[in-house]
DNA sequence: CAAATAGTACAAATAAGTTGCATATATCGG
DNA sequence: CCGATATATGCAACTTATTTGTACTATTTG
C-alpha cells in the first residue's frame, strides 16, 4: 500500500496519450480509489467534464490497458486500474519487467455495493469439456466485504 | 441428453404460475435450447408477444427459480434455464430431491456468440481475503466453443 | 360461469452508452 | 515562442436495453 506519489502526466506519457486535464483527473481518481468506478461514478465526482469525455476516456484508457473492464451483472460497466499501473506505483521490489500478471478476482459487497480487485487473489484453474478453447476468465463473487461485516 | 417430453404446464404449476400461451412459449424455447437466451433473443424468436411481457415474464421466471442470469460484459442480460428444471426434465436417477445444484461455469464464444450453461463443469473453490463472507460467485469463461473450432 | 386475481399490450419514460460534427487544445518542428 | 497538424472535447441527437403506468384481457377457482 505504501505507493509514490502518482507521477499522471508520466503514465499517460508512458501510453502515448496527450496530457490533458480531463485525463488526469479521471487517471487521478483510479489511482487513488481502492475500489472500481462505474461511468456514473466519474460523471458524479467530475462534473466539469461531459459524459461523453469522460466514456471517450475510458475507452481509450481500457484500449491503451491502463484500465480493466470488470463484468458486472448490474447492467453497466465498472472499470479498475490494470495491474501494470499498480505495480508501477508500487515502490516494493516485485515491479519487475517480467512479472506476470495473473488474472485476478473481482469483489462486489452487497452491503456497501462496491466493487473490488483482489489484486492478489487469482482466479483457480479451471476445466472445460474437451474442445473448448480459453481466451479469458472472469471470477466475480458477490458477499460481504470485511469493512461491511457486523 | 435424454429427456421426457417437457410438460410445461406442469411445470409452471409446481411454481404456482398461471399457465398462460407467452409463458409456455417462452419455457418451451428455454427448454430446447442448449445455450442461454437473451430478452433480445426472444423477442426475435416469439415476435407475437409484446417485449414488456417477455420482459416481465423472464423477471418472474428468475424470481421463481426457472431461469438465472448470467453476467455478460456485453451490455445485456443472458439467461438460461436452472438445474433444478434440467434434472427434473432429465429421466435418469439423479434427479433426486436432494440433489445438490453447484454452481457451474458460463462459456461465451467468441466465434458464434453464443453462452452456454456448462451444467457439469462447477466453479473451483475460491479463496479471499480475512473477513470477507461469500454469497454467491460467477464464473464467465470466454473463448472458442468445441463446434467453432478449426 | 362469474368474481377475483393476475397477465398482457401499448405508450411513454428512463438509463447506459454512442455518434456526428464543430470548436478547442496539445504537441511538435522551426 | 509560433503556427501547423493531429487529437480531444462539448453539445445535441441517437440508439439500445430495460422499466413503469394504466387500461384491458385472460386464467383460475368455486
Ligand atoms: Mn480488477
Ligand atoms: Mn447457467
Ligand atoms: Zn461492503
Ligand atoms: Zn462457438
Amino acid at each position: 500500500m505504501n505507493m509514490k506519489k502518482p507521477r499522471l502526466k508520466e503514465i499517460l506519457h508512458d501510453y502515448q496519450l496527450r496530457v490533458t486535464p480531463g485525463r488526469c483527473d479521471v487517471l487521478n481518481h483510479f489511482l487513488r480509489s481502492s475500489y472500481a468506478l462505474s461511468a456514473k461514478d466519474l460523471e458524479n465526482r467530475l462534473p466539469q467534464y461531459d459524459r461523453v469525455t469522460l466514456y471517450r476516456t475510458l475507452h481509450t484508457f481500457l484500449e491503451k490497458g491502463i484500465l480493466h473492464l470488470i463484468p458486472h451483472d448490474g447492467g453497466f460497466a465498472y472499470f479498475g486500474l490494470s495491474e501494470s499501473i499498480r505495480l508501477q506505483l508500487d515502490n516494493t521490489a516485485r515491479a519487475s519487467s517480467n512479472t506476470h500478471y495473473p488474472d485476478h478476482i473481482h469483489f462486489t459487497c452487497t452491503t456497501c455495493g462496491r466493487t473490488e480487485c483482489l489484486s492478489d487473489y487469482m482466479i483457480p484453474q479451471v476445466t472445460l469439456p474437451q474442445g473448448y478453447q480459453i481466451k479469458d476468465v472472469d471470477l466475480l463473487v458477490k458477499g460481504i466485504c470485511q469493512a461491511c461485516q457486523v
